[in-house]
RNA sequence: GCAGGGAUGGCGGAGUGGUCAAACGCACCAGACUGUAAAUCUGGCAUCUUACGAUUACGGGGGUUCGAGUCCCUCUCCCUGCA
């Protein structure tokens, strides 16, 4: 089902992929790059961004949009799965989750933090975000079923303290929420539940009772591992993402967190999701793994071949990297130059595999909208 | 000419009698990455073999030893002092 979202800086129309600026960039592409990949609009993360630049600074500046000078729709994330990522990775005496939020060591600045749910809504009101996430509580993998039971409770609790606080931040009461008449940004809330059927059915119900704008899939739990996939099941739960879809209104919007390859996209989309994001088609790209179209890649999948650019079996090759993926700025450049860029790791290089790259998902993109 | 030091795999560079096909870098080959600690990470990299394994290797030649990249002799080349 097609929407139209509308935001405080324009529409979103889904089905839609938003590439993720994590600390406030897509790496090694401005702005107009963005943009002329037809991208519509993007993800920053409050963590990355507050490790980086204070929200009062923000704040002061005048807000996201004006400091990007973007202004299409931003979507924040809340720091959840960051700060979870950054704990199990990072084990300290002192990282802790209580009831209450987040305290952990930022290993970049050893200083000792705290993210609550009320924080995170805090700082993401003053970034000025046309959505915004709650502060949820991803798993690990190996998470058992009594924790994950509990992560689950948390979860809604911390939803809706979010919900409190953004209330409170845009002073509104529960009936101005419903009103389409206000003008305000929207706050999505994060089903989880791991791979647990019962667990995401209730955690779906749970933050409906409380309301949201958006209801976010919450990935694949957190992966110990420094390769989170290690030892992980390849890909998302395929049926899973329909069965959360389907526990969910048709007319909600439903956005797909860190989901995914071009093929995830597309199953996701058709079972009903609406946005994605993911850090796929930008650090690949900078890694010289290029998205290209069937028949134009050494590897084979669903929807889409990949080039691994850096092989040795594209030195002579004087072709574009995918000539069904036309664009005026990697039109002229052949296979072979852009391995030269990415071999000898040149920041060209790595602009023009990203705009190959989001050019690759959002013409995908473009056509589940058809 | 004399005295001393050195020559190791594509490159740099460990190693001083056995566990050395030779640490560690770099380069090279292949791969991974899913709400970005990711300009990262993982394999491979003498030859033959899918692998087990086999063979040839530490400037050339000769020797000591059960065994030598490691000790001795000699040749070639390079560096540093003294003439």
């Amino acid at each position: 089902m097609k929407k139209i979202i509308d935001t405080l800086h324009g529409t979103i129309q889904t089905p839609a992929f938003l590439p993720d600026a994590t600390y406030g960039a897509i790496k090694s592409l401005s702005f107009e790059d963005v943009e002329a990949t037809g991208t519509e609009s993007l993800v920053t993360t409050t963590l990355h961004l507050e490790q980086k630049l204070d929200h009062r600074y923000i704040k002061e500046f005048g807000g996201l949009h004006k400091f990007f000078n973007w202004n299409k729709p931003i979507l924040t994330d809340s720091g959840g799965y960051q700060v979870f990522s950054l704990i199990y990775r990072n084990p300290n005496k002192r990282n802790a989750i209580t009831d209450a939020g987040c305290s952990f060591v930022d290993y970049t600045s050893g200083k000792y933090q705290l993210l609550t749910p009320e924080i995170s809504q805090i700082i993401q009101f003053h970034l000025g975000a046309d959505i915004v996430t709650v502060l949820d509580v991803p798993l690990r993998n190996d998470a058992s079923t009594a924790d994950m039971k509990e992560a689950i409770k948390r979860n809604t609790e911390w939803a809706k303290r979010s919900k409190d606080k953004f209330l409170e931040l845009h002073q509104l009461t529960e009936k101005d929420f419903s009103d389409p008449k206000i003008k305000r940004p929207l706050i999505g809330a994060v089903i989880q539940g791991g791979n647990n059927f019962d667990l995401r059915k209730q955690s779906a119900e749970e933050l409906q009772e409380i309301g949201f704008d958006l209801y976010n899939f919450g990935g694949p739990p957190i992966h110990k591992e420094k390769n989170w996939y290690q030892n992980a099941p390849k890909g998302f739960n395929r049926e899973l993402l329909e069965f959360v879809a389907n526990l969910l209104p048709q007319d909600s919007v439903k956005y797909a967190m860190g989901i995914g390859s071009p093929d995830d996209i597309i199953y996701s989309s058709q079972v009903g999701w609406d946005i994605f994001d993911t850090v796929l088609p930008t650090r690949n790209a900078r890694h010289g793994y290029l998205y290209v179209s069937k028949g134009y890649g050494d590897k084979s999948y669903e929807h889409y071949d990949v080039v691994h650019i850096r092989s040795k079996r594209y030195e002579f090759d004087e072709q574009p990297i995918d000539p069904l993926t036309p664009c005026d700025i990697t039109k002229n450049i052949s296979r072979a130059y852009l391995r030269h860029l990415i071999r000898t790791k040149d920041p060209a290089g790595w602009r023009i595999a990203s705009i190959h790259n989001l050019m690759f998902y959002q013409n995908m993109i473009k056509q589940l909208q058809k």
